[in-house]
DNA sequence: GAAAAACTGTACCGGCGGTAGGGTAATGTG
DNA sequence: CACATTACCCTACCGCCGGTACAGTTTTTC
């Protein structure tokens, strides 16, 4: 009795109808190509042949390219949403220290990354904003709302530290907050471009460096 | 009497041949194309209708796409260089405190990319390693060696700088050094995806609070 | 067992990357 | 000024791909 809940769209993977499971097959071939070739060079002939569907049978589930863009863009962000969620909120479930729960979610964050086995597969967001001219508007502010997500998401754990630690340098918290994503972003592309996934998580732990040395209390 | 240079190969602009002349206006056109699609979504098609030569025209000067892509990224990896060394190199004329060279580099850089009208159009290196299947080996290693080569220019830096500031943090300087790498990237990224160029020269001044923080010395 | 969902098959269009090869105008050089 | 090289243009062609159209078939679900 393990799949017993049956609720259409909050389904589990195994109550899916086929349809919604081959459609999100679809996805999950078309994501991993489009991070390692862009959106552009990515043929949907290929996307069909791994899925061993017919031409007919991806046009069955989007309209168009587009309709796929915008459906990866989604599942990536609901995904990413979800993490996130897991990793900041253990945070908050082991102390109630603002600043530790910040800390530990990034030293969580840098774990959980460290251990992808074959490094970060990439961003969708970043290869979006370095390929908008393909998309169009309602994905390109769907981007938008993510990244400000992530920026609301810090903001609000942010907050609440300086309540408690005034920063030792002056700084304005939406762009402290926009560091995380500035700093997870930035090092996806520094993991890609030397081959090494760990640097990634290296770099989150510097930013959690930098977290440190601003509110930590100085000794006087 | 304005250009006298005449050594083939470190020619002004305006000594160039007329064929090193269109060479130039089709890699300017294709870098923008490129930047704003990707490398695979941008046609040949559409470079020679802009640069208003022909087809065959655009073999002439490169043999394939694969040839336009290597170019491209060299040409990008050159002119960062001499940005980057324009930068660093005036801190170094300003004052003989290695930090505060670091810190008005990273000032001047800043302010460097927020004068850009248009915002920061985009880095080759992100864009090539987030569409790397799409290039052989040669046009990867290229990239490789330019995330290197910024990595050592910092930590030449760094070296000077922990000789008379010991970091209030343990930190690996080589990380350190990938950090303004990251924090570029990154900020590009986030630059782009929320339309707000701003944001790139404030990710940089935050790490800028970041140096300062780590090597500046503690009260008491 | 019927209706709906989830496809398959076939045929076609236009655009693009790339090749081939012959022709020509502009440019630098002795 | 002659000549060779450079720097292109023109035409024609191939095969792949995104996308459309639509009729037919299987599979799932109720």
């Amino acid at each position: 009795m393990n799949q017993i809940i049956d609720r259409p769209g909050v389904n589990t993977d195994a109550a899916k109808g086929k349809g919604e499971r081959t459609r999100e097959r679809i996805l999950e071939i078309a994501e991993q190509a489009v991070l390692q070739k862009g959106f552009g060079a990515t043929s949907i002939e290929e996307i069909i042949c791994e899925a061993e569907i017919t031409k007919s049978g991806f046009f069955y589930h989007f309209k168009d390219k587009n309709e796929l863009a915008r459906a990866l863009l989604l599942r990536h962000i609901d995904q990413d949403e979800i993490i996130l969620d897991q990793v900041f909120n253990r945070g908050q479930e082991l102390t109630d220290d603002p600043l530790q729960q910040f800390l530990i979610g990034l030293k969580m964050l840098a774990e959980l990354v460290e251990d992808l086995p074959n490094g970060h597969p990439g961003c969708l967001i970043a290869v979006y904003c370095y390929q908008e001219r393909l998309f169009d508007q309602e994905v390109r502010q769907l981007n938008q709302q993510a990244v400000l997500g992530w920026r609301d998401r810090f903001r609000t754990i942010l907050d609440r530290v300086v309540v408690q630690y005034p920063p030792n340098e002056p700084v304005d918290l939406d762009e402290l907050a926009d560091m995380v994503s500035t700093v997870v972003e930035g090092g996806i592309v520094m993991s890609k471009a030397l081959g090494r996934p760990q640097m990634l998580a290296n770099q989150i732990m510097l930013l959690r460096s930098f977290v440190k040395l601003l509110f930590a209390k100085q000794a006087g």
